[in-house]
DNA sequence: ACTACATACGACACCGTGTCGTATAAGTGC
DNA sequence: GCACTTATACGACACGGTGTCGTATGTAGT
């Protein structure tokens, strides 16, 4: 049920779920399309609608009015796209898709550190 | 000129070229169709026309028969598409992307280590 | 019953992709 | 030069995903 890719719109939807959760389809319609010309009802209706057909969404159909929450965290999906990305482009590994940025001086020295220490991290938990 | 998606088939050239260049639209016609039923002639030639304008693949015109280089390595790709995963879902960092994968045990122990001697590395380059 | 607001979903246009067919050009052998 | 082979150029098409809307249907409140 994975490797799924998230579409612009469909993404837009799920930073806002991501910030706050549950949400109604009303009030995304009204963070998505704030200069609310014209009636959008029914384009997020079709978006959640797809996003729940993919897995991505839940919705809480015990009230009239329907809660939304995402399945998925953000950084849950971030990594399973990355994966996807190692499996089609390296093999499966993450390294090479790392050499690149940190030969080419891509990647700020801070970040650098950041990584660094998530890998220690995760070393001491495997142990 | 970056950040562009390589699709299926696409890819499928991309790697032929990769792993030898410079290759004849022939060369790989023969590679990618080896059940030749029937004439793929124009498809490939339509592939590498789209890659072409896409700026992933320079053509040889002096030579009658075009001779097809790849103008990006697969590292470069692959950590421009690291990047603009990044870009999309995680401001730009790349911890995040890992953070799940490592706190879900997905990332195999000597990949761990690879990727910290990746760093080391590189932090000796910058000092 | 009327109104207001929700969901459900068919329908559409658009774009990228993969595919083919055909037109055109360039070289080879006679 | 002519026929033949092989290459490139490119218009055309079907297909699938996406974003959008319109409309039908349902439910609650007054």
């Amino acid at each position: 049920m994975d490797h799924l890719q998230l579409a612009n719109a469909e993404l837009a939807v799920m930073e806002l779920l991501w910030s706050q959760q549950p949400r109604t389809a009303r009030d995304l319609r009204e963070q998505l399309y704030t200069g609310a010309d014209k009636a959008q009802h029914g384009t997020v209706q079709r978006l959640l609608q797809r996003l729940e057909s993919k897995g991505f969404v839940v919705r809480d159909r015990s009230l009239l009015v329907h809660m939304f929450t995402a399945t998925v965290s953000r950084e849950a999906y971030a990594g399973s796209q990355l994966e996807s990305l190692a499996d089609k482009l390296t093999g499966g590994s993450l390294t090479p898709l790392l050499t690149h940025l940190l030969d080419a001086r891509k990647i700020p020295r801070d970040e650098i550190a950041q990584l660094r220490e998530l890998l220690d991290q995760s070393r001491e938990e495997n142990s």
